[in-house]
DNA sequence: TAAAATTTGCAAATGGCTTGCATTTTTTAA
DNA sequence: TTAAAAAATGCAAGCCATTTGCAAATTTTA
């Protein structure tokens, strides 16, 4: 007996996004998933879904310079997804968490020689994966 | 006597973009800073030379997490700002290039040790700068 | 200096996302 | 249980930043 509504849409993506969280989605890849998987909803039930998720906290909402779309991103509790930057490869999607000692360096040196509050969840980081650049195209 | 024509909104924005070059400006914000200075022109037209300085590769176009409008920021050409980050302060606009040597070393670490090509352009971190972190509000 | 090329303004279109509202589904609580 | 209250859904319309088609104006070319 869960105290809150628990919309089935709303557990499929999470779900869904949990098993790629090594990827980003926006709202019209999830849409056709859903379709997929014999789960259609609405597209205003996924925008609604995700906003959900994203006040909830487990999902990240971020965009990427020179795209239109808003893209998800499963922020996985034992990683401390909103404590460190991710790498997004432009072509394939894939996502990088950048959790090395190196990369968590980062925070504390803006901080200390730029005198800025480094917000790790909204900063994107944007690339090509090896095998997207090396791919032909 | 100019090879190409030269739109005087063209210029215009260019000057106005290289004066605050530790800012960001979205389009709106261009739109109504040329009609204070008496030189009103379509949005439309805005819009358009953006799209030409951006190709040239005098400015930068980026999007910010969590907001709608595209930003430009001036690419000063004796900084090489394609080859190193830049921090944006959500609150105020103020860019900070990073383009310290601690930061310089993030490219060559995240081809070696996480096989990704990073594209600085692209990239955006965000955060408060000080002056807004500490402001009421 | 006339023809060709480019830019502009205007209005309409586009695309991602949001919202209002009536209906359906779920939860609460008697 | 079951009826009222709360939350979620579908649909269509709306919103907003940006783009586009087209005719008119400006600039360049030759």
């Amino acid at each position: 007996m869960p105290k809150e509504y628990h919309s089935k849409y709303k557990s499929w993506i999470l779900d869904y996004l949990k098993t790629y969280k090594d990827s980003r989605f926006c709202a019209t890849d999830i849409h056709k998933a859903m379709d997929k998987d014999g789960m259609g909803a609405n597209l205003a039930t996924v925008y609604r879904n995700l906003d959900r998720l994203v006040e909830e906290k487990s999902l990240n909402r971020f965009k990427i310079s020179n795209e239109e779309e808003n893209y998800y991103q499963y922020l996985v509790p034992e990683m401390g997804c909103t404590s460190h930057l991710h790498l997004i490869c432009r072509k394939c999607g894939k996502v990088i968490h950048l959790n090395c000692d190196f990369m968590k360096k980062i925070s504390s040196h803006i901080k200390a020689d730029h005198g800025f509050a480094l917000d790790c969840k909204d900063s994107v980081l944007v690339g090509l994966c090896k095998q997207c650049k090396d791919s032909k195209d």
